[in-house]
DNA sequence: ATAGTAAATCGCAATATCACGATGATATGA
DNA sequence: TCATATCATCGTGATATTGCGATTTACTAT
């Protein structure tokens, strides 16, 4: 990408980015709604659900898992893979206070019509 | 990228990840809050604002405006900016109803304690 | 007209992302 | 032990994104 100039920007911002990064891909959407839909936490199921390769679907996995979106914990020969709820509370709380910022603009149809 | 696979996924899927990424970078996150926080509609003050280029900037609201987040009104010699307010509720409305699905996930830390 | 300002666009270089086959590590079951 | 299954990681090709200088277009003021 040549370089996104983060050192220009405050940590709430680059945060924010990032987190959104990780929401930026339907795989990755994908992923997230089928585990939050599932009973159990699913490993790999995922590759014959989304019909993505194997290789592909544990990259998005790792994305999400450094952010900590997601956790998987060993189980056996696979993997299962879960939601860390109080980790996407904090998620929602970043966007929601973002969007309030926004609801709370002071662009009162002033202009740009 | 590799072309992303946009058709295994569903519209909803595909429109969120989009929006994800119209925010997955701090410079746009950054114009946006500045739009927010300014009395009049802003044009490219935003390039001695953020210490970008202005190609940079101009490239950056044109994918704000591909989304109809941005709005741009031609006022004389420069361009008027401002969010679509009305827009941004849509957007809200989005990333709340993900946020939903998740918080209301049955992975009541039955695995991956 | 001419010069100056504001902005969009083009084209490039650097880098990041996506998708996947291949390989390797680990664990299970015969 | 050996075959099989599940994952993670590496390497690679294809494509997308960032950032910017240079150019172009449009308007303003002199």
């Amino acid at each position: 990408m040549g370089k996104s100039k983060t050192l220009l920007f405050t940590t709430a911002q680059n945060d924010l980015a990032d987190l959104a990064k990780a929401l930026a891909h339907p795989a990755r959407i994908a992923i997230i709604q089928y585990l939050a839909n599932s009973q159990s936490c699913i490993n790999v199921t995922l590759v014959t659900e989304l019909g993505l390769a194997q290789a592909t679907i544990s990259q998005h996995l790792r994305e999400l898992k450094e952010l900590g979106l997601v956790r998987g914990s060993i189980e056996g020969a696979s993997v299962n893979y879960c939601l860390d709820l109080t980790r996407w509370r904090e998620v929602q709380q970043h966007f929601q206070s973002f969007f309030e910022q926004i609801s709370e603009s002071n662009t009162n149809g002033l202009c740009c019509n």
